[in-house]
Formats: structure tokens, sequence, C-alpha cells
DNA sequence: TTCAATGTTTAGAC
DNA sequence: GGTCTAAACATTGA
């Protein structure tokens, strides 16, 4: 589900919620999910009770100081010296109903057969109790998001934050930046290379695909080989489309909320992600649909050179 | 019944 | 070391 302009959407939009509230008791109804400490690996959670026990005795009566967010981790930071980093992977999903709001069906899927449903839901496996009666609940169908409690000194030692590229939208993400970044893997194919999280953070697949359109390349062209206009094209891709993203709140395509329950909107602005077989809108090609490295891209052939 | 799905890591091959 | 592939996590829905 979430790639950069999803999670900054989470981030901006739950943070001014959960600024100061106290966490009175937390529900932990699938313990793989949680775990403690800077080392866990991912997939080998095994969810002990010692930890599990650790998990809810260190959260309960903390206040929460704000939400903030690297790569497409979700970090929310603590009164005292710990923070709770969460990953969504896939298809978590964070959502903050106020008091009076908790009798609100929410529609978890974004498809028509999808009903609203009153959380906790079936795939509700945490849920954060405040002490003004407000609800955070985090859902995650295929189960590969975590929850993570650590301490702010150890963040530094999270693997899943080291080795980051840059932060696109950041001022500092210049086109000399990204030039340097081309030189470091002129060999990586385009696809690749924007999606590797050691190159450039938050870049997935929806976003991959809508920048190669705007920059008028095909996926597989490899980095060092593009133009000197080209280059300069891609740059400003990664920015428009983010941003532009970023605005609408991000890319509904399946099960990405927003934490009020809402849609994004700017799945209705993709060019050429899910549209295999439909239209070029610029020049009516059918858009294909292709494997690169195990995952599918979708370009439109007579557009993108 | 089979396939693909927004993410990330790891192992093995070349 | 860089790059590619497949597999792993678990479930749904077309």
């Amino acid at each position: 589900m979430p790639e950069l302009p999803e999670v900054q959407t989470v981030v901006s939009e739950l943070g001014p919620k959960l600024k100061n509230k106290t966490i009175r008791e937390v529900d932990v109804r699938l313990p793989k999910i949680i775990s403690v400490g800077p080392k866990t690996m991912p997939n080998v959670r095994t969810a002990d009770d010692a930890s599990h026990r650790l998990f809810k005795r260190h959260l309960k009566g903390k206040r929460i100081k704000g939400v903030s967010r690297r790569a497409k981790m979700i970090i929310i930071d603590l009164a005292g010296e710990d923070a709770l980093l969460v990953h969504l992977k896939m298809t978590g999903q964070l959502i903050y109903l106020g008091k009076k709001d908790l009798g609100k069906r929410i529609r978890l899927l974004n498809v028509e057969s999808a009903t609203p449903q009153l959380l906790p839901a079936k795939w509700t496996h945490v849920i954060f109790d405040f002490t003004d009666g407000s609800r955070l609940f985090y859902n995650d169908m295929r189960q590969f998001g975590y929850i993570r409690l650590v301490r702010d000194k150890e963040i530094g030692q999270v693997r899943e934050l080291q080795d980051f590229g840059p932060e696109p939208l950041e001022q500092s993400f210049t086109l000399s930046v990204f030039k340097a970044l081309i030189k470091k893997r002129p060999q990586a194919k385009l696809k690749q290379f924007l999606m590797d999280p050691t190159v450039i953070a938050g870049i997935g697949n929806i976003y991959s695909d809508e920048i190669l359109y705007f920059a008028k390349v095909r996926p597989d062209r490899q980095a060092g080989r593009l133009s000197e206009g080209e280059v300069k094209l891609l740059y400003k891709g990664i920015k428009n489309i983010l941003r532009q993203a970023v605005k609408k709140a991000g890319s509904s395509v399946g099960d990405f909320v927003r934490p009020s329950g809402e849609w994004g909107s700017y799945g209705k602005f993709h060019k050429v992600y899910g549209r295999a077989g439909e239209r070029c809108k610029a020049c009516r090609t059918r858009i294909l649909s292709i494997k690169f490295n195990g995952r599918t891209g979708s370009f439109c052939p007579s557009c993108q050179k």
C-alpha cells in the first residue's frame, strides 16, 4: 500500500491527533506484530511473552510527543526516552477515532464489494487506548508490517533505518545529488534504481511507474545512459509526482486509508500504474505491463523511449 | 485453481 | 562488489 506520499499522509494527519495524548492501555491481539529493541530481525519475530509484557508495560501512561517519518518508517516519539517505529509494509493501516467516532464504520478496502466495518475488525492487531477515550487501530491484512518499541538513542542502530538514500522531497535533494546517485549505480535499470531504498528513500512501484512516464523513459533503460535532458526530466519527475501525490493524500490502490478512514485521491491521476491494456492518455497507445526484476512495471511504449 | 498485489530482506548465481 | 532471480512473510480477490 504505502509509499512516501501515503506514509507522509499518515504522519501529517496523525501527528496533530496524537500529540500530547497519553496511552492508557495497549491491546496486542496478534503478538508477532510487535517487538522490542533495535536489533529485532524482520521475519524472525517470535512475539515471546517477555517482550509482549515489556511492550505493554512500557507504553502504559506514556505521552506522545509527535509523529515523524524516515523513508517509509513512521516514528512515534514518546515522552521519556522511548519511540515506536511503525512500518506498514504492503497492507498496514493506522486509523484514529476520537471518542465520539468509535461507533463509526470504516471501509477498510477500496473495492466495491467491501462493506464498512466497526473497529476493531478482523485485521485489527494492535489497539492503543488513550486517556481521553480516543483510540488508534493498527490493521494489517497480510501481517507483514510491524510496531517496534525502541529507546531514542537506539534508533541509529535500527538496521531498517540504516543505509537509506536521501529524502527526495527535501531541499537538500538537488539535481547534483541526483547525478551523483546515477554515477554510483550507472548500470542499474531505471525501475530498479528508483525503487532501491539505498539509492532514494520512499519510492515504490506506483510512483516509479508514474515518474518514468513523466520523464518519458522506459523502465528498462540504464541509469548511466540517459541524456542530460532525460536526467533533468527524471529529477523533475521525482519532485513533481511525489509532491502532487502528497497534496492529494496519496493513492488508495487496494487498501490505503488515511487515519480518518478517508481515501487518498491521487489514484485518479495515475497515467500508467494500474492501467495496463488501457490507452495512454496522451497518444492512445495501449499501456504495456512487463515484469522487471520480479515487479510489474507499466509504461507507454510510444511515449517512453 | 492460479496468479498478482503498495515492501523489504536474504540467499545464491553469475 | 554489482546485479539479477527467487523466495519468504500471509491473505485476498480477480
